[in-house]
DNA sequence: GTCTATAGTAGGATAGAC
DNA sequence: GTCTATCCTACTATAGAC
């Protein structure tokens, strides 16, 4: 939405890609069209082609970028706070911001159609991972809990925010930051549970 | 999947419905197609719209349809348990093999671009929710606890339902009933929580 | 109520010019 | 590397016959 300067002048397959990750975040996954990812970049129909050969590596680049992306995220997360358990309620709330700005997140890092066969995507998806198990681990001590802890907060998080996404919650909890809180809310309930039985 | 057998010959509507329901199954919300629903039925591309006048009148039906699948499996949930703790965690436990069942749940009936000015839709998802309702009620005794635990629970089970879906939980957690587990744990964590802050 | 036929739209993808 | 032109496919929806 921001600077769309002097794009397809040497850089047409990232712009794509921006407008790939624009389109999911206004219509999810599905809406993702190669034809109008070009429009938006300003070329034709057929100029994407030369970068992606089908509508799935866009796809899956859209996907890589994301998973870039939420690891700048949670990284930064990770740093506003100081201890473990402050550190994963913060990664819960900036997730649940970056699924409902993007329309998407593990669900599409993680998406198995995309994964086949893609090397790129696999070890993009464990740096977001990477981020959040030493996390975890701090928290748990053990590293089979703390696989147990990320698993049950990542679901709880993710849930939040497609639950907000559809129309869900908009009743009860219309603002994104009020997902957030509850994220984190449920973050730190687990966080106390795992300090009991890990 | 099952009997097909004199369909069209007076309930074109239903067969219609079922056979949007396993489109959506197969494929997710965006995969519904009319011409597809029609063909499945053994009708022509034109015959459902004697019925529904667009897709989304389909899509609303099958909305509705669902919910009332989704109430049957939610009280046949509350009546396999006896304390208010284990009815909550079983119906965590049918909502996530729901969910992954249909490709769809809270997330379609709540769907907001459907529910635009339709009642009985918006009826249909206040019919899943009165069943749970009174089981978060017996345990926080509270109804904005209720409410509260409520929204975390599905949250938390919706999340586990989609991330396995997409693929994410495939490696650690491939069977549904183990997911369906996992969500019963986090219930019952969220149980415990509102028993202390409740 | 269902059919055939059809109009209109949109997207994925390829061929060949520049 | 990008363009124009084109093909093919699939879907939504309508008109009019039966």
């Amino acid at each position: 939405m921001a600077t769309r300067a002097k794009y397809h002048h040497g850089d047409l397959r990232t712009a794509l890609v921006d407008a790939a990750l624009e389109l999911i975040a206004e219509h999810g996954l599905e809406a993702l069209s190669v034809a109008e990812a070009a429009r938006r970049t300003g070329v034709s129909a057929a100029a994407p082609y030369r970068h992606f050969p089908t509508r799935g590596d866009l796809l899956r680049a859209a996907a890589i970028r994301a998973a870039e992306l939420l690891v700048t995220d949670l990284r930064a997360a990770v740093a506003r706070a100081t201890c473990p358990g402050e550190q994963l309620a913060e990664t819960a709330r900036a997730y649940v911001r970056f699924v409902i700005e993007h329309h998407a997140g593990l669900d599409l890092i993680f998406d198995a159609r995309l994964r086949v066969g893609d090397q790129a995507l696999a070890e993009a998806g464990r740096a977001v991972m990477n981020v959040l198990l030493p996390v975890a681990m701090d928290i748990t001590g053990d590293a089979h809990a703390a696989l147990d802890l990320l698993e049950k907060y990542t679901a709880a998080a993710h849930g939040y925010a497609a639950l907000h996404l559809s129309g869900f919650l908009r009743g009860r909890a219309p603002e994104v930051e009020t997902i957030a809180d509850r994220a984190a809310e449920i973050s730190a309930a687990l966080t106390r549970a795992a300090g009991h039985s890990g």
